[in-house]
DNA sequence: GCCAACGTTGGC
DNA sequence: GCCAACGTTGGC
């Protein structure tokens, strides 16, 4: 099992948002970034578990826990002219665009906003933190998917 | 295949 | 709004 974070706006989509949905799930579609279509497509399995992240907003920072929940599937937005996301060189018989179905798994019981995961020497290693990273989908090593786990007062154990 | 121009991301 | 970083585009 492969951990991760996934980024989004909460003006666009919120973790509270996903919480709305039917089933608490939602096709994490409009990803149109090369390396993340392929980490979705080669890499994620149903199952996986992984952070929600607020970005581009007052405090970014993690809300909770996610879970993938579905195979990389074609994008349908993609193919819709109407779509922000529409990508006239996306072929409906050779997609070019994937996404996978996220499912809310946890709250933290306190948001962990990103002012606190540079003070912590253990995380150097997140993409995230790393300067000129816009990945919207990130690989999670174990160590910092506990880690962050128990910052946000969560027992990985528990998942 | 190179690379300059342009667009987007995202923290501040 | 600013700006650094990086991906994409398109002319050559």
């Amino acid at each position: 099992m492969r951990h991760w974070l996934l980024k989004s706006e909460p003006d666009t989509f919120s973790f509270e948002d996903l919480k709305e949905r039917p089933g608490r799930t939602e096709p994490w579609n409009g990803v149109r970034n090369y390396q993340v279509r392929n980490y979705m497509r080669d890499e994620m399995e149903p199952g996986d578990l992984g952070f929600f992240y607020h970005s581009s907003c007052p405090e970014p920072g993690i809300p909770g826990v996610i879970k993938i929940v579905s195979a990389a599937r074609p994008d349908p937005h993609a193919f819709d002219p109407k779509s922000d996301y529409y990508d006239p060189k996306s072929d409906p018989e050779n997609p070019r665009w994937l996404l996978v179905d996220v499912a809310w798994r946890a709250d933290f019981t306190r948001f962990v906003p990103l002012t606190e995961l540079r003070e912590h020497p253990e995380l150097s290693e997140l993409l995230i933190l790393r300067r000129g990273n816009r990945l919207s989908i990130t690989p999670l090593e174990l160590a910092d998917f506990r880690f962050l786990c128990r910052l946000g007062g969560v027992d990985p154990k528990k998942l």
